[in-house]
DNA sequence: TGACAATGTTACCGATCGGTACGTATGGTC
DNA sequence: GACCATACGTACCGATCGGTAACATTGTCA
């Protein structure tokens, strides 16, 4: 054998299909446990007996809980970055296209039976203390969300790229909190409401209508 | 002593038995770390130590933590609405104003430290069942704002008062979440993104400009 | 074959969880 | 003073929590 990595390599085709690895099967299960039912509802016991391994191997991989959490944010804000940037996989031709898109694909998973909203704003919620990591992981994963949405604003046009920024992200925390409360809730006009924002936001003479 | 009712009766000296003190003590105790901490977080314990009281106390009043939940949410529910009613302990002249007024006083809370959201909005969020007491009381309460919301959206003349009611129910959860996640947030541009959002879904002839 | 790293197995820890059996103090009534 | 209901406390329960120690097993590579 020429690899110099002994092991987990997926393009070598002699190897006889590696099963996953223990930590990978933790994150995974950790990632849909917490999601849907919360952190702090979800103990370490059914998080490894859903992927099948141990509790040692858990803590083999994590140094506690609270680490894992912070694993699962961590993830879930690389998960989110192609949802935003390339909603429905394709790329916005425009910052308002872009925005809208969006709002459009979140608010049809929003009012489905089942949706649980933003991991990373429901992991804020269940940890009121700044120092916890997962709350980290969540606070700079919206801070991050809120620069880039004030830079689409720009992008527009807006008088007011701050306001409008802001007031497209508060829709949206407004479509993860309310779509988890009920399904068809307020999540059904978030796209027209945003759509209403954007158009009274941005300088008129250069939008159509 | 001519007194009849020995302790906790502030008016009447010889009224009918006031209800047992602990209760009251209790729910207290469980408002303020249950909004504080989230209901998960905090044990019973806790409760009824600040309370000043035992946990048979505890139990005696209510059947179990999570009617004691529930009990929380319900008084939660009825504090917010005169908030809500009357913003700044002013009833205003119109809807427009009313929302608007609301908000502002919003606002200006969740951009302060230590901002907690929404009680029955962050309930929601630590128990998805839709069978748990507390998300019941929740569930209805949201039910009921967004109604009101619509309400008031068609006293102000939009043209689609359902859209603009759920516009304003998403600003005003989103208002609620992202205050908890960081001071200085989006909450700040939320009374300009109500206005705005106002102003482009009403009748444009009956508004000022 | 032998070394090694990763994982599984089993059993356990102290702390805390929500919840309860049972006794005690107090005050009003006759 | 006998009696009773109300209100509260002491002490405890079994279950579960997050986390660990010690050792066996496996597969991979040199």
């Amino acid at each position: 054998m020429s690899r110099t990595t002994p092991n987990r390599n997926t393009s070598k085709p002699d190897a006889p299909a590696q099963p996953p690895r223990a930590a990978e099967r933790i994150r995974a299960s950790a990632r849909e446990l917490f999601y849907r039912e919360g952190i702090r509802a979800v103990g370490v016991d059914e998080i490894v007996n859903r992927a099948g391994v141990t509790k040692p191997s858990l803590y083999r991989a994590f140094p506690s809980k609270d680490d894992l959490a912070a694993a699962y944010l961590f993830d879930y804000d690389r998960e989110f970055w192609p949802r935003f940037e390339k909603p429905g996989g394709k790329s916005p031709p425009d910052a308002r296209t872009h925005v809208l898109a969006y709002i459009r694909e979140l608010a049809n998973r929003a009012v489905k039976d089942g949706y649980r909203g933003c991991g990373l704003s429901n992991a804020a919620v269940e940890y009121p203390g700044h120092t916890h990591p997962a709350r980290l992981v969540a606070e700079t994963h919206k801070k991050a969300l809120r620069q880039r949405l004030r830079e689409l604003a720009t992008e527009m046009g807006a008088r007011d790229p701050r306001m409008l920024g802001d007031g497209l992200m508060l829709l949206i925390e407004g479509v993860y909190v309310t779509g988890q409360q009920s399904a068809s809730g307020p999540a059904q006009s978030a796209l027209a409401a945003a759509t209403a924002l954007i158009d009274a936001c941005v300088a008129k003479p250069t939008r159509k209508r």
